[in-house]
DNA sequence: CTCCAGGGATCAG
DNA sequence: CTGATCCATGGA
């Protein structure tokens, strides 16, 4: 039985308390398209589902507070990478390239998620081809349509065996596109226990990345999201469109051959590859950052 | 109207 | 192996 955060009061929420840091800003982390669920209140607050655990997370004195109601402490930590030290990460990366730098600054505070597999499997393959927004909006609706329900308009995401109960036409006519297939056939396999984590965790990414593109749905991108922001694969480095345009305009007035992503993705001592990535992501989609 | 969105599956060479 | 094409949907 994991240890329930610590009680402020009988009846009360479990409490995750969090030091402010330049490393730990919600709105970047919540807000940076590697998750989908969570949602930012006029207030500030944010509250959000994982999996089946909601909580909310707001500003509290000199930190941050993070409210779950069944989550253990442990896994909260290991959702927000806590043990990770960004600022050494982000020495590995900063002075190698002046824009580089820029991106690092508008995207610092962003930490790397470890969410949960299934959910990020499903998110990522509805990803693909599609824009944010509407990626929110299929989940929020899958969440509805099948999720165990937690509370006033909150919903869990559905285990396998409940998204299997969903049939293609159902997720159609839900919006899903083409993409219904790909959940149906997901939905099957996972609660036929065919994809365990287990197997993806072992081994190196190469040979891990192999076996996610086995799934349905599941291409290079999708693999290396699933790699980076649930098994905690730090050398994975997913390459969409805003990632594609970014290298391209970085990779402008370097020397033949050279390309800043072999750089990025070099091994080293606190080497994190995914971060970096997302920091370019950030910068590109949300900061509109011109290169 | 066209173009694009955190691409993948399929098929042609 | 690489490259072209199609794929649902909704917003700009």
């Amino acid at each position: 039985m994991p240890r329930v955060l610590n009680e402020q009061r009988e009846g009360e929420d479990g409490v995750l308390l969090i030091p402010a840091s330049p490393w730990f800003d919600p709105d970047r982390i919540l807000d940076c398209g590697q998750c989908f669920r969570w949602r930012r209140g006029p207030d500030g607050r944010w509250s959000g589902v994982v999996g089946n655990l909601p909580a909310r997370l707001h500003r509290r004195g000199d930190g941050w507070r993070l409210e779950s109601l069944r989550g253990s402490e442990a896994f909260w930590r290991a959702y927000f990478d806590l043990e990770t030290d960004y600022n050494a990460v982000e020495g590995q990366y900063r002075g190698l390239d002046s824009r580089l730098d820029t991106a690092l600054e508008l995207g610092r505070g962003i930490r790397i998620l470890r969410q949960p597999f299934w959910e990020t499997t499903v998110s990522f393959v509805l990803s693909a081809n599609n824009n944010i927004p509407r990626i929110q909006g299929m989940i929020g609706r899958l969440c509805e349509a099948a999720g165990e329900p937690l509370g006033a308009d909150c919903y869990g995401f559905p285990a396998p065996e409940a998204a299997a109960g969903l049939s293609e036409a159902h997720l159609r006519a839900m919006g899903f596109g083409y993409r219904a297939p790909f959940v149906v056939r997901l939905a099957e396999g996972f609660a036929a226990g065919r994809w365990a984590e287990d197997r993806f965790r072992e081994g190196s990414t190469e040979t891990a990345r192999k076996g996610l593109l086995e799934l349905p749905g599941v291409g290079p991108k999708v693999a290396d999201c699933i790699l980076l922001f649930s098994l905690g694969r730090r050398d994975a480095f997913p390459v969409d469109t805003w990632i594609k345009k970014t290298l391209a305009a970085l990779d402008q007035g370097k020397p033949q051959g050279q390309h800043i992503l072999n750089c990025l993705t070099e091994p080293c001592e606190n080497g994190f590859a995914g971060y970096v990535q997302q920091v370019l992501f950030y910068a590109a989609r949300y900061q509109k950052w011109g290169i």
